[in-house]
DNA sequence: TCCTAAGCGAGACGGTACGTCTTGTCTTCCA
DNA sequence: TGGAAGACAAGACGTACCGTCTCGCTTAGGA
């Protein structure tokens, strides 16, 4: 009974709503659009809205989907680079961050921290766990992984904030360079089991 | 002109309201409560909280920094010596996030992260601060101080989140080694200017 | 784009409204009512009230000019014949107050009393102006229109108060009687032109 | 025990508000007044302003009595000149609303004009009342003398109304020309017993 | 002359109503 | 029949006043 047409309508619907949203949201931040602003924005009825999100956080993790998505993609051609050293792919998500500065800058100050928060971790997360898994088979850790990818993801998300938020002028390289100074002789210890603290 | 009778009365206003907030953040989280709420369980006319506060968000905050301030005198005050050779005392927020279990989960569960993440960036930023002027006195960082502490806070609050949100079955104690062990040798690189990244 | 099923919506809601400001003014007095009684009392949501009225007193003259419409039509239209020589129909002004003693009252005591008279000021004006076209076409009067019809609805309208006030016991229509006894002299000479004051 | 400094003390500062919300009516209108801008003006405390007066209402009276009384006396010297073969001095009110067109403006479009009709009423009663005990001892009315000076004090009050607020040009004489020359022949024929209508 | 009580200013406070704003539901009509 | 239009109930928001209150200062008049 589904149409391909009404399928196609529906879809386009639902993308005009997102891009209504993200426009909004480079225009004021999250926090201060409105339902009303988004559907006049994707010249949608009230109802309409409420017909295909439950609200405008839906809407938003919707989006967001996507857009990690796209991130992962991206993050994913880092990895042709296995060699440089570097046991988690910092790199892409500053990289990432700068190529969309003004949705970050946006989502950051607004509540969206948390969600990219979690997108960061799990991606950190897998990339060390594969790493590990070719470093050391079923070695035991000293100190368990979900606590090694909490600190990085939160870290790495604290860093973006501040770089994005407060306009540091260092570039997404530097940013990286810094970042890893900072994280991996805590990482190569944790792994290497040396969790001698000073 | 100003009455240290009628500064007392304040101070007690401000208080009730302060203590209202808490108790409704554990019952029913963050943001479900309404300044009606607040206003009712403490106690206090409406307008008399807007003549106090901008928002619930400013009690909030309000109320955070004096906690945080509570934090830094009770716990950090030396309860290790100064020279346990710890830089950032990361144990007092493990020991406090603790203490205050059920307030910190209902804060990480709501938009309380950002607040809690910027009082502990600013907190370890004066702790490391204060540290560095010791160590070297006008010496030049490879890697800026706000980079360093927002780095840290993020992994420490991102920690605390993990720790408290997942109920992980270790002791603040434990926590905190294995905190220092992942960050310590990051930062005595960064301090002592050996920057050399693998 | 209005359809009618839209319409006869508005219509209901605000009759409703109108209708609770009445019941509420007999049981407690205009300037007792809140906007949230009214509410209340008609089921409607409060920003529903607010896109039909600007406020408590809009409400009240809105539904006083459609009443006052039923006034004009319902007793006016010529339950007398037109050329009973009343130039001005006051028997219908002391009839309706009659029949609605309770909410004259009501208003009365309240602050309702400028807007009957601004009401009852048009409607004498439009009398009497309609009759004086008949009467006199262009011709000129020694006294001006307005200066007439305002002495006119002033004292009607402090007639009625002090009859329903008081509880005056005469009935509509020696009300009525008396008061033209008193005004038709003038208003003749007035119109007339003969303007001997003594 | 009252000494007579103290009442001095009273008295001016019962006068300092009085005279302020004077000032005030005149640049804002009575019901735009609060008592904060009242007790601001007068450089009062606020405890102050509610130990002499219930409310913005009391004190309102308690200046109007001496304000009426100012107006009996200068219609009482109306009375000097008894043979202008007025009943009613409303020649008087006329030149007390033109001396003090501000003040009246600012207190009709409030809400003082029922005090206003009051005092008027009253006025107008006792006028009358004399002059009818000269005229015919105990002789009965055709039309009760309350219903008349009723009919009287709205007439003359809803004039004084519209000629203020609409700035009418005519001066206080013209007025009360064309007041007398609508009132008196009712006024006569009520009171010769000529009830005749027609 | 001192001292005690009243008048007062200052302003914090609990309370109530306001008019605005946004949400999510529902109904009507058009394409 | 799906979606645009938009009326609606619900209820939180921040503002504005109100009338009560507590507090100290000032000051006048009896000791």
């Amino acid at each position: 009974m589904e149409s391909k047409k009404t399928d196609r309508r529906i879809q386009r619907t639902q993308e005009a709503l997102r891009n209504a949203l993200v426009e909004l949201i480079l225009e004021k931040g999250y926090p201060k659009i409105t339902v009303q602003n988004i559907i006049d924005r994707a010249n949608v009825g009230r109802s309409t809205f409420y017909a295909h999100f439950l609200d405008k956080d839906d809407l938003l993790v919707s989006g967001f989907r996507a857009w990690a998505f796209d991130l992962s993609r991206n993050v994913g051609d880092g990895e042709n680079t296995p060699d440089d050293g570097h046991i988690i792919h910092s790199q892409d998500f500053f990289l990432h961050a700068d190529h969309h500065r003004d949705l970050y800058r946006a989502m950051l100050e607004s509540g969206g921290g948390n969600l990219i928060l979690k997108v960061g971790q799990e991606h950190i997360h897998h990339q060390i766990e594969s790493h590990l898994v070719e470093l050391l088979g079923g070695k035991e850790l000293p100190i368990p992984l979900p606590f090694i990818t909490n600190y990085l993801a939160g870290a790495l998300l604290s860093l973006i904030k501040w770089w994005i938020e407060e306009d540091i002028p260092f570039d997404a390289l530097q940013m990286d360079a810094m970042f890893q100074a900072m994280a991996m002789p805590g990482i190569r210890d944790a792994i290497m089991g040396n969790s001698n603290t000073r």
